[in-house]
DNA sequence: GTAAGTCACTGAACCGGGTAAGTTTCAGCG
DNA sequence: CGCTGAAACTTACCCGGTTCAGTGACTTAC
């Protein structure tokens, strides 16, 4: 079957390939009753521009980029980036943007990417995840002055727009909460250290339990997995003074503790209280449903998709906080015996 | 920065356009002295080829497009998906394909995507997945001639190549263990009805129950979501004739009955065995860690991938069986009581 | 009545590669 | 020595859009 272009389209409308284009992008130059029987024809004969063609000529590859550095095994199972990917579709289809992905194993893998995409001029912008404290993406991004917008903050990212949700708020809200149950022993297990929002993350952490002068706090670094998880809690859950309440920073970290209590026989919440970070069907899965910061992931990747889109408009865009983070109590957390 | 094109390349090792575009194709036409030169020169200034420009001479777009048909909720926790996902760009990016993807919610929205694409030439083929009996996206793909690889089956896909595992082999194996373990009376709840994989697991299940002599088996149908698999649970438990063993069509539905049985004061596996399909560390996160059809979705993408570059390529590609399911017993499988 | 301006459209260049066809150079050979 | 033929290039056109500089025709303004 052949595709038709707009010469198909010129022939048959008896005019040339240049009002074509004007008609079908709706630019000046034609008159109104042209622009109708051109844009009829083009919808009778199924007529869709070719991409290639079009970037070519017009810069706009209408397509971005988004890079997954974690291995399969973390990307399978955590909700949270298929989450973001149904958000950006969302609003990438709607302006008919195309998604490319890659998976890759180490961020200068991801420079790489990067650069290639920009060479190739595969797309017109990316997303960038897991943003670390200077973080070596960021300069390249800029050197190439490719369109980008950062999820994860606040930090330091230059010219680079930004996307986060107020992580500081939603730790001291679930402090707040366990200590009102009654919980004096609070730990947490986190993510990977070097990772911004981690940092951001413990630092509200160590300060809101310090303000309501509890010394017993300690955060256990993992990496997301579940074994890590039900490793840092059994860490956790043999040393002497044994947490009456554990804060996690990813649902599947949590769903692992809560096997690891369980296995150990205590009873949750009775013995121990759990709360999860990013409330997925995965926290109300299980037996109890766990506690979690909830946060709507999908309109977080719909927001960046948006902000992205307008960075490759041209338009600047800044730093946004996006979402709010709030806790949803459920079986999992309770005061402690 | 400017983007390095051919030209560029061409004028620094002082020869045309063509000359560099042969050297840096492998093609003959050029000395190996001066293809040397230019490869040199294209890997100093960090050259890329412009994809559009390729795409619109050479036809070929190098990319690959992925529809999900399934709701934002349950793509975030299901990890079939991102395992496929990780399996495909094993194999296309070390040819350097890309991978498109695009978030759809019926079938009859798949088929404008792919019209989309072919129209746009903005993939050079596509994944099918969750195939049906008498697909609708079969015929258009075959009118579009746009290559494609079904991965689920076997089934009647025409011209189009296949991906599938011996699913019956498989649901015979876990029957015959639960048997050999003195179960008798053995339920399941299975995927959605009308998917073809669901079809040939419920054939095989009634197959081999009924030759087993097994009386008392129920399939309840449900839709991978945790919810679904919830409620086919608890009307399974409630039933008069409790079932001792249930087999789930998917490891977040076996979750979802796992925290039922559990709520419902039934000791797993003492009062219930439970088997999953589908292993992924969501399996091994609970407690006790659940017995599962294992097979390993990476390779079985990767798979999917090779054949699809070869279907691209012209080459006949086949119906295909890929990767052996096994059985991994765990814990929630026992004798029963 | 004519100069100026607007509108609707055409023609051609252009984007950056791929590639068929043509040209030059040179070794091999009778 | 002249012819053949292949290697090593160059030239020029193609892909399918976008866009800019025209070009008539027709309206408006003084």
């Amino acid at each position: 079957m052949k595709r038709p272009t707009i010469a198909d389209i010129a022939r048959r409308a008896g005019v040339s390939k240049g009002a074509v284009s004007y008609a079908l992008n709706g630019q000046p130059g034609v008159s109104e009753a042209t622009r109708k029987r051109i844009l009829a024809i083009a919808q009778e004969i199924g007529f869709n521009a070719n991409s290639a063609a079009r970037a070519l000529s017009g810069a706009r590859a209408r397509a971005v980029g988004l890079t997954l550095c974690r291995p399969a095994r973390i990307l399978g199972i955590e909700p949270w980036f298929m989450g973001l990917i149904s958000g950006f579709e969302a609003e990438l289809g709607a302006q008919s943007y195309a998604l490319t992905l890659q998976v890759v194993a180490t961020p200068e893998q991801e420079i790489e990417v990067y650069r290639r995409w920009w060479g190739e001029r595969r797309i017109d912008g990316v997303i960038v995840t897991d943003i670390r404290e200077g973080d070596v993406r960021i300069p390249v991004l800029q050197q190439l002055q490719l369109p980008a917008v950062v999820i994860g903050g606040p930090g330091d990212t230059g010219s680079i727009a930004q996307i986060w949700s107020d992580d500081a708020g939603a730790i001291t809200e679930a402090v707040r909460y366990l200590v009102a149950l009654g919980h004096t022993r609070i730990a947490r297990v986190s993510g990977v250290p070097d990772l911004l929002h981690t940092q951001v993350r413990t630092k509200a952490f160590n300060e809101i339990c310090a303000s309501l002068g509890l010394d017993n706090v300690i955060t256990v670094p993992a990496d997301y997995t579940g074994e890590e998880g039900s490793r840092a809690t059994r860490r956790l859950l043999i040393g002497g003074d044994r947490p009456s309440a554990i804060i996690y920073d990813n649902d599947v970290m949590a769903v692992a503790g809560l096997a690891v209590a369980q296995e150990m026989g205590l009873a949750v919440p009775g013995d121990l209280s759990i709360v999860a970070w990013d409330d997925s069907p995965l926290c109300s899965l299980v037996h109890p449903p766990l506690t979690a910061l909830s946060r709507d992931i999908s309109a977080y990747g719909a927001q960046a998709a948006r902000e992205l889109l307008n960075a490759i408009d041209g338009k600047r865009v800044g730093n946004v906080e996006a979402g709010r983070v709030h806790l949803t109590p459920r079986g999992s957390t309770a005061p402690p015996r």
